[in-house]
DNA sequence: CTGTTAGCGCCTTCAG
DNA sequence: CTGAAGGCGCTAACAG
């Protein structure tokens, strides 16, 4: 038989202890003034009878879950995987749990998780990186009292934001000022396509212009933030552009996948092509050469993203807004053009 | 302002459609037959106030929570990742949330997280290669009524399982053998610490011993399951044992950090020394040479626990195992001794 | 310091 | 097909 009896509720203490369920009620709770005999007794009782208090019944009267949801586009990828620990390093001694929901990078999906959670699933919400325009995704947030975004700008009542990035969107410029210093002129550039939600592309190639780094339209493709897709796009584009010296990837992931294409395709790197990435994820500082990258630390946005919850879930609903700035990791994927007299 | 207004009920809206709040709750429910009309118009009402029902309240009355805790020992590892998309890619069209717990490879934190969590938190338990005793595990699972464990054996009435693995610790026995076969002679081991939970090493090695196959003492370390933990225990190994001939890793970020080790300590891979992972993560396919590994479906071990646990929070408590069994992928990190002579 | 009263929002049961 | 009463287990607010 499989336990069929009722579970020990606050009512059972009570008698058994001789006492209102009031009192064992702020015994557990640490709430009101208790004499010390009671106190233990109560405890001594709930030991005995294993009492654990009934978390939606509590949740009913006070309208706190203790719940936090972490919606995240990939939770393989490396980079969302150690902001999760981040979040987590933080919520857990203040008792939240933490709901993980991943969209696999699929805009409805995202979608259909925001519609499912709710105030009473959740106390607060930290939506990373999100794949959904504004149009969709802010009256889906507005559902919420407490709400903090990563990677993503936000109007300020609707909640608080950490940006991993100097600017959405814009971390690969660093990339490009970089190569371009050390000489390179035809650099390709594998956007993350969710980057076209807050930045046209037109925008971020006259951006560059006025750095004096030409981007063609051809030099670029829009891919998945992922490995595959990386390698599809960077294979495409090294046949089609033989003569791009340099590609940037939107992340590691990209990077990778489009260095392997290179590899596939016969280019040495760095000699014939360099490559930039960018998160630094374990798999950079492994493959050979080892990868050159725009390095953003995950974990520290997943703590700060919980702390600015933390704050508002308190009752501080402030505005607040916390950029880390991006460093560039010089490693093997990456060379000086400037001796070769390969400048243009 | 901050919103302030009560939330809609049931109530609001039954006042509203001109029914009793039975008529929404079964409407909401489809329970119970309804006529389209009374249906309809209270689809209607719902829509106009932007009704949403109250999770703790009906958490309360029915005892089902919607939620699944998923316990695993480190997220950041890519095989964990995977597993968890597995999960909730079943879980999710079932509508039970996901919530996610991470021991950090810290039985103490697993203890821990354990005890927090409680039938009225969740209606199921998935517990990933569980780095607690059975002496700590068993009587923590006892208090949930539906468990699924991966990687672990369990005692029939508390729940399912799924293995990773043709015997739990012994997933390096393949690679040895394939090694053995050949050529190599003197092999060592970077085994998982938490294997000791559940074999002994010397059992181990007398098993391996029925195979022909020799494990010196002095050629095995117990590691944790991460990459620095390979690389200094690899980089330990190799110090004190130059005159082995390959390594076999735990899991693939084991490793790859003892491949890593090697290259620093001037071995050539897969001249000088062959290595051996586990698991098949994307970075074991990536390095130079990639890695020859033993490769776990991680997804179908995730998906296939949650149906388990499905079965188990659908009533039916038949103990159930299932095994997937480890496919050797040959890769550059190791290669034939065989025409070398080298043998012994 | 401790107890009493009154719900929180929903679903189960039993009547119509 | 629809409704009324009662209670799930807990805590807020007020008494003493």
């Amino acid at each position: 038989m499989v336990r069929k009896q009722r579970r020990t509720t606050l009512e059972d203490v009570a008698r058994k202890a001789g006492v209102s369920m009031m009192t064992v009620s702020r015994v557990i709770n640490h709430t009101g003034r208790i004499s010390d005999a009671t106190r233990q007794r109560v405890f001594e009782v709930i030991e005995q009878l294993d009492y654990r208090p009934n978390r939606a019944a509590r949740t009913l009267v006070t309208n706190k879950t203790f719940m936090v949801a972490l919606v995240q586009p990939d939770i393989t990828n490396p980079y969302f995987a150690e902001m999760f620990r981040g979040v987590e390093d933080v919520l857990r001694p203040e008792d939240y749990r933490v709901l993980v929901a991943n969209s696999n990078e699929t805009p409805a999906r995202e979608q259909e998780i925001l519609e499912m959670l709710d105030d009473t699933t959740i106390d607060g919400l930290i939506i990373c990186s999100s794949r959904l325009p504004d149009s969709d995704l802010l009256p889906l947030l507005e559902r919420f009292s407490c709400v903090v975004a990563t990677t993503r700008a936000l109007p300020e009542p609707i909640g608080s934001v950490v940006h991993s990035d100097y600017a959405p969107g814009y971390r690969a410029v660093i990339g490009f000022r970089y190569l371009h210093e050390q000489g390179y002129r035809r650099i390709g550039y594998l956007r993350l396509q969710h980057y076209d939600i807050y930045v046209d592309i037109k925008t971020f190639q006259r951006d560059l212009a006025k750095l004096g780094i030409q981007l063609k339209d051809e030099w670029t493709r829009a891919c998945a933030p992922q490995w595959q897709a990386g390698y599809d796009a960077g294979y495409d584009l090294l046949k089609t552009q033989p003569e791009l010296q340099a590609i940037i990837g939107g992340n590691d992931l990209v990077a990778l996948g489009a260095m392997r294409a290179a590899l596939d395709l016969g280019r040495t790197i760095p000699d014939d092509l360099g490559v930039i990435g960018a998160d630094d994820i374990l798999l950079a500082s492994q493959v050979t050469p080892p990868l050159t990258t725009l390095k953003t630390n995950a974990y520290a946005v997943g703590s700060m993203a919980a702390q600015l919850l933390l704050r508002r879930m308190g009752g501080d609903m402030t505005y607040r807004e916390h950029v880390y700035t991006t460093e560039l990791i010089v490693r093997g994927s990456t060379r000086s053009l400037l001796e070769d007299g390969d400048k243009e």
